[in-house]
RNA sequence: GCGGCGUUAGCUCAGUGGUAGAGCGGCUGCUUUACACGCAGUUGGUCGGGAGUUCGAAUCUCUCACGCCGCACCA
């Protein structure tokens, strides 16, 4: 076996075993394999936007996924982790446009059309969308690449069409003049989800508007925004509010435009509130929500004063059409102080609403969009709230459950051009009904080939906006066969390229919109999978059959309603079942002040740099260490390079049981196992349940610890230097039978570590050989596949003789060494020294040698009868007093000054617990089993506190 | 405004009724032949404030304060 490197270079390392793994297909999931034996695992990425770069929160979730696939491996079960990237509309449609205005190749997208940006898009897709996946395998990312997937891939495409067809012909999908969210930036609808709320600094104007009717009656409105005035209707009071119910069905004159100071009249709506400014609200119904539906109320005309990019129209009048919104803010109230209408105008603090990507304030606009009723809601709460499926940590159940209960319909359709066009097409005609029968029948059937039930099952048709559930006997179930000419308006949806041919021809109009990117992404569990939405197909779908529905999914709680929540109602609703059977929610990455991290601040660091200069392993590491459940983590340097610092601690501590020399993993022979294999093994038994019972709790930062502390600070620290004693010894067969317990140690560790180091953990396994006796697909080719540790049961530890009170045998071993050490120090004393151990009891040679090790004593000598100079520094250990005489140097002064230290604590100690004593209403209450540790701390204390005053007078 | 989470050593966090902990940092010493990305030692906290329950509270209850995150939102 060839020599391990004096240091470890994971570039070299990393990169190779990756395209090893890649190389033997070690990722690739086969439904084939899965049986009763062998359990299906399965876990969908959250898919990257194809123009993303890796940031933290990738690597947090990525790696938590990887943790949670390369274990259930280990498990022995058949793991799919499924990859893919996200077409994103809207993101990715900015970042190509803004690169090609930058490269001055077009100054806008009507520059190339929507067929020459769609070409431009997916160029860059080809050339920059897998720039993502390839850092995610710099992570370590053990997804099977064979099946990555896209949401714009045409089978994908497939699915899409396929369910909002079928929404569409169940009638959850219409469309309707609405008020939408509106980002006059990207000139697209956006859903409520997409709009963030954010503190103002505004100004508040109030302006007066006199009473047509009542000259001598004033009315003084508040607003925040004046610009918009001409598109006022009506001013509303509330019918209850006696300064102004007797003014409703009155009239005052619209200040603005001012050529065009029309009469509006003042109507009465419950929604106003009089405590609230004046008490007279402006109603502007085609710029304000709730104005929009005090305008149907009282049926009161809409206008609209605002191009959709944020520009006044002329509806706005010859002063502020033209002006752009904020610029006409300050213009309107200039003008309301001109012609002597503004009465004041103070700073005023409100919450505006946002676009969440283009970061501007977001418009109310009324528009003609697509409307989604959320389908399989019962279904969704019920399955979370019953806890069939787990959220982790479990708070989020309730955030979900929330929402569910209060969700409005989903506005689906995006003015953009990059993403999946609505499948609707539309055609308006003059005719009679009998030809609009013959239309549909020619629609729906007049093809080349012979129509199938399917295919007339893909069709959906509505006249006049009404529904039609079956395309094939629409045209007969309308009895009206009057032979009047009328206007209709059809309304065809299909993703039937046979259909959709047919309707091209016979002009008919395709809606230009595309589909909110989440109408894509919450099919992702089964549509990556193959889902066709055709019954038959699917069901002999291995793929779906054996990995759906998926085990967990992790994610952050960012995109819980926007993703989460969708997918689980797509789940039930084409699926028939939960998606995924397990949430994880990460926490959000921040920096160490606590700052979100954001490209502005710069404070994010590159994780390909931090790997660069760390390793995968070390970055993967530090960043679970640092994760808690159910808190956000905040990230700094120090934990990577704590990752690193451990992967070289673990490459040395290699590298040691190395240069011992010998075969690797012999048997071990329980005869020879001294205190200290029996104490390593008994801390490995804990190491491996904690490990195991925190990953199952989706602990992952426990885990992270329980590991560090087991290796470092159990093996590293105590038994590798222990078994020094017998390595430097001359006994041969204990010399083998110590490296076989290191091996047996070394070669569970690297099992435990390696979901989260997974390439050095692969560099270790094969370079020291733990694979050799190992069966091909269990550990042989690649520690991925090897069992996960289990702790030595009962019978296991009975045929090495380990008994519980093992433990204490070594740990009293290690209290003495840590006082020894500490006389040490206290007296400045940095080289080999003498050191006499006065027993309670014998001790066999091997503890003694092991002793004098790790004391680093020369010599240590065990002398029952010992008595010291006086003055000599001692301490009082589990194995007896422990000296360190010092010819000639004793500080009396000092010595007495260190042990009466620890006689005052002990004093004290001994004080509290004997007054706890001997407070009856303690004795009384208490159980038995405490009052019994009181006890015997009450005992343990006195016997302390006499040896520490005999050291004292002995001092003198 | 409603809801959630949090407040423990300088920093990041464990600890959920019975002797306050870890890692990092700080300080001191150490070229001990696996490892200075290391070893050894050591410093450091009236557990956010107050009240209550209890023999006993970091832990349970109430209350206040502060911070973060959702949701709602009125011109």
């Amino acid at each position: 076996m060839p020599e391990l490197d004096k240091t470890y270079s994971p570039a070299e390392v990393e990169a190779r075993i990756y395209q090893r793994w890649l190389d033997d297909k070690c990722f690739e999931a086969d439904p084939a394999r899965v049986s009763d034996k062998r359990p299906a695992y399965s876990i969908v990425i959250p898919p990257p936007n194809v123009t993303g770069v890796l940031h933290m929160g990738h690597v947090l979730n990525n790696t938590i996924q990887d943790i949670l696939a390369r274990r259930a491996r280990m498990m022995g079960k058949e793991v799919l982790w499924l990859p893919g990237t996200d077409h994103a509309g809207l993101a990715t449609q900015n970042v190509v446009e803004k690169t090609l205005k930058k490269e001055g190749r077009i100054k806008h997208r009507d520059d190339l059309g929507r067929e020459g940006l769609i070409a431009k898009i997916w160029e860059w897709k080809d050339k920059h969308g897998d720039i993502i996946i390839e850092q995610l395998k710099r992570l370590g990312a053990s997804c099977d690449w064979s099946r990555q997937r896209f949401t714009f891939d045409d089978d994908y495409n497939r699915c899409v069409m396929s369910v909002f067809v079928d929404l569409y012909k169940k009638g959850l999908i219409y469309r309707g003049k609405r008020m939408v969210n509106w980002c006059p930036s990207s000139l697209t609808a956006l859903s409520d989800e997409e709009v963030v709320m954010k503190p103002q600094n505004a100004v508040m104007y109030h302006f007066k508007v006199q009473v047509v009717e009542e000259p001598d009656t004033w009315l003084t409105i508040a607003t925040t925004r004046p610009e918009v005035i001409p598109g006022d209707t009506a001013i509303a009071v509330n019918p209850k509010d006696e300064r102004y119910a007797h003014l409703i069905g009155k009239h005052v004159r619209r200040p603005l435009p001012v050529e065009n100071q029309a009469l509006l009249p003042i109507v009465g709506d419950e929604h106003v509130d009089f405590t609230f400014g004046t008490g007279v609200l402006k109603v502007t119904p085609a710029h304000d929500k709730a104005d929009f539906e005090i305008a149907q109320r009282h049926s009161l005309p809409v206008i609209d004063v605002m191009h959709p990019n944020g520009v006044l129209n002329e509806l706005a009048g010859q002063d502020l059409g033209g002006m752009e919104r904020f610029a006409a803010r300050k213009r309107a109230a200039e003008l309301l102080a001109e012609i002597g209408s503004l009465v004041k105008e103070e700073p005023y603090q409100n919450n505006l609403g946002y676009s969440e990507r283009a970061d501007v304030p977001i418009e109310s606009r009324l528009s003609e969009q697509w409307f989604l009723k959320y389908p399989s809601v019962k279904e969704s709460q019920d399955v979370v709230a019953k806890g069939e499926m787990k959220f982790h940590p479990d708070r989020w159940a309730k955030v979900y459950d929330h929402w569910l209960s209060g969700i409005q319909d989903w506005c689906i359709s995006r003015q953009l051009w990059w993403g999946h066009r609505i499948p609707v097409w539309t055609k308006t005609i003059m005719g009679t009904h009998a030809e609009v029968n013959q239309l549909c029948i020619e629609l729906v059937f007049d093809t080349e080939k012979q129509t199938s039930e399917q295919e007339i099952d893909s069709i959906g048709i509505s006249i006049n906006g009404t529904r039609f559930d079956d395309a094939a006997v629409m045209p007969y179930l309308d009895k009206d066969e009057s032979n009047e000419i009328k206007e209709f308006t059809i309304q065809v949806c299909t993703a039937n390229s046979r259909y959709e041919a047919n309707l091209n021809k016979n002009g008919f109009t395709q809606d230009p919109d595309v589909l909110d990117t989440w109408f894509s992404s919450w099919l992702w569990p089964f549509a990556t999978m193959g889902w066709t939405g055709d019954k038959e197909k699917d069901s002999l779908n291995p793929t779906l059959k054996a990995f759906y529905p998926t085990t967990d999914l992790v994610t952050g709680p960012d995109i819980i309603f926007f993703w989460v929540a969708r997918m689980i109602m797509a789940g039930f609703e084409w699926m028939g079942e939960l998606p995924f059977k397990n949430v994880y929610f990460t926490g959000i990455i921040r920096d160490k002040q606590g700052r979100k991290m954001s490209k502005s601040l710069g404070n994010s660091p590159d994780p390909l740099d931090l790997i660069a200069r760390y390793s995968a392993d070390a970055l993967r590491f530090g960043i679970m260490r640092g994760a808690p459940l159910g808190q956000d983590v905040l990230f700094d340097e120090k934990n990577v390079e704590l990752g690193r610092n451990f992967c070289t601690k673990l490459w040395n501590a290699a590298r040691f049981r190395q240069m011992q020399g010998g075969s690797s993993e012999t048997e071990i022979n329980p005869a020879l196992l001294s205190s200290d294999d029996k104490w390593i093994l008994l801390r490995l038994n804990t190491a491996i349940s904690e490990v195991t019972t925190a990953l199952e709790d989706y602990r992952f930062s426990d885990a992270a610890a329980a590991l560090y502390r087991f290796f470092w600070s159990e093996y590293c620290d105590w038994y590798i230097e222990a078994s020094k004693a017998v390595l430097q010894g001359g006994d041969e067969k204990r010399k083998a039978n110590t490296l076989a317990v290191i091996d047996f140690v070394l070669g569970h560790t690297l099992r435990l570590f390696h979901p989260f180091l997974p390439f050095i953990t692969e560099e270790l396994w094969n370079g020291m050989g733990f694979n050799a006796d190992m069966p091909g697909d269990q550990g042989g080719r690649s520690i991925m596949t090897a069992p996960w540790p289990k702790p030595l049961d009962a019978d296991e530890l009975a045929h090495f003789g380990i008994l519980p009170e093992d433990e204490k045998t070594a740990n009293d071993k290690y209290e003495t060494v840590v006082l020894g050490r500490g006389l040490k120090s206290t007296f400045n004393i940095n080289k080999k020294v003498r050191f006499v151990l006065k027993p309670v009891q014998e001790l066999p040679a091997h503890e003694i040698e092991v002793i004098r090790i790790l004391l680093n004593a020369e010599p240590l000598d065990i002398a029952p009868d010992f008595s010291p100079t006086r003055g000599t520094p001692s301490a009082l250990t589990p194995l007896g007093t422990i000296y360190l005489p010092l010819d000639g140097l004793i500080d009396v002064e000092a010595e007495r000054a260190r042990v009466g230290k620890e006689v005052a604590k002990a004093e004290a100690e001994l004080e509290k617990v004997t007054s706890k004593l001997a407070d009856e209403n303690f004795t009384s209450k208490v159980p038995q089993k405490v009052l019994d540790e009181h006890q015997q701390r009450k005992t343990d204390w006195e016997e302390k506190l006499a040896k520490l005053r005999e050291m004292l007078t002995a001092l003198g």
